[in-house]
DNA sequence: TTATATTGTGTCAAGCTGACACAATATAAC
DNA sequence: GTTATATTGTGTCAGCTTGACACAATATAA
């Protein structure tokens, strides 16, 4: 199965040229939350044992979104991602880093310097969110691992994928009143603690609790529920679930008051 | 001269497969303000009389951005443009309509079914901000016309040209409190009422005067000018011009306060 | 000289923000 | 079983912002 992959990749890096549109890839910053944290998933290259972010070519027949979509569903196995186009990364200098080389020698691949992987390529970032609990990252064929790490502490990125993670998280900062971050990342029903923490961790500061709570339910997009949280030593907090219908309309103008 | 550029373009166009990158090209939504109005400069195609924003391929050692830079040098004359990239249209659905078609029959280029003009294109959007009474416009080689046309009475544009300009009209609404609006749409020094205008437009509601004047001032990004405005048979406002330095200090972190 | 349109500034009620207070309570420690 | 602890739901309040409107000042046209 693994091997069956392998060649599968291989015949693409072969035919690559006939089936994906020139110069241009997209890469995406799959954003999970986890224990208080913000995460991304990398996968670890074999033949060099950097870190990439997830990414793939666009076949010349289908939309770039699209493309964007295949690989999320590849490495998460999951459908229907929220997902966010967000810049277009097209230095020159980006393919100077000659990543694609050795990666080409590493699998055997002749004629490495006319091979179409080593052209010049631009990037189509874009961001994810996806609910942590419920990925199960796979490793594609050129990787060892697909992992979950925390943007306060990534490893070693290939090409210019770390300041695409970090143009991914000042979009994401800019459109936070504008986009569905809770409902994407939580699960179902949760504490609003829990959203709390990654307003502060996208905003980068500290919030009133009991300010936020009185704001955020304001917006009137938050169902009550009855159930219980069981967790520390304290008082029990509600669970709370999004009203999709009022959320998407609140959204529509943005949660305009102030964090 | 006109003959010479039109020879130097169908030069470019039989040469484009080995000067520029494939499968990639930029537009350009270049946004002015007069007489109250939101402007874009649209060019008209010889060939088909029909109307599409400003743009071009990229050269196969240069940045994406800088071919967009280049466009917008040539079409309006004007040095140290702001200049904004907001959306890559990559669906497959754009590159149906056959535009270059015509073209290349019109131009009369040899080979039109293999010719690179051809295959298909995706686009990245970048929006620009100029000061209206600055701009020379100038045709390309391909057009007749280089003309500003307001917002609100857009002509027929070609392949999904309009929907290019209203996502760009999006995006700056998004990004109005982190953007230089004000200072790249009007000239050196303005009255307050002319910033409202550019404000209104965007925001598409009335503001009130008394207030927009107070909460413009509040940031502190505006320094009172001594002379006056000759204009109607009214008081006459005074003038004001950005303080550079708190201004794009000020958005830095957004003007946060509603309008 | 008078009319008109528009400006600079003022007022004020209603609402929101930020900071802090305090009782209630689910579990852990003893 | 009792007590300690952390965290929750809710309250208060001064200071600020918002939105709506008021009114005198004034540059030009009539």
């Amino acid at each position: 199965m693994q091997h069956q992959e392998t060649n599968f990749f291989k015949e693409q890096l072969r035919t690559g040229e006939a089936l994906y549109l020139p110069s241009i890839s997209v890469d995406c910053v799959i954003f999970g939350f986890h224990a208080g944290q913000f995460k991304v998933l990398l996968l670890k290259y074999k033949h060099n044992n950097k870190w990439a972010l997830p990414g793939g070519f666009v076949y010349k027949d289908e939309d770039v979104e699209n493309a964007a979509i295949r690989v999320l569903n590849e490495r998460t196995q999951l459908k229907d991602i929220f997902l966010q186009q967000f810049y277009l990364f097209g230095d020159v200098e980006r393919s100077k880093e000659k990543h694609a080389e050795k990666l080409l020698q590493e699998e055997g691949i002749e004629d490495i310097d006319a091979h179409w992987l080593q052209q010049r390529f631009v990037t189509a970032g874009y961001y994810a969110l996806v609910e942590y609990n419920k990925v199960k990252p796979v490793p594609d064929a050129l990787s060892s691992e697909c992992t979950w790490h925390s943007i306060t502490d990534l490893p070693d990125l290939i090409i210019d994928h770390k300041q695409i993670i970090e143009k991914g998280l000042q979009v994401l900062r800019r459109q936070l009143n504008f986009q569905p971050v809770g409902y994407n990342l939580l699960p179902e029903v949760f504490p609003i603690k829990e959203l709390q923490l990654i307003y502060e961790t996208i905003l980068g500061k500290k919030l009133d609790r009991a300010n936020f709570q009185r704001k955020i339910l304001s917006y009137g997009i938050l169902d009550k529920k009855e159930k219980h949280y069981s967790g520390g030593a304290h008082k029990a907090p509600y669970l709370y679930s999004f009203n999709k219908e009022s959320y998407f309309k609140a959204l529509e103008n943005g949660l305009a008051k102030e964090w």
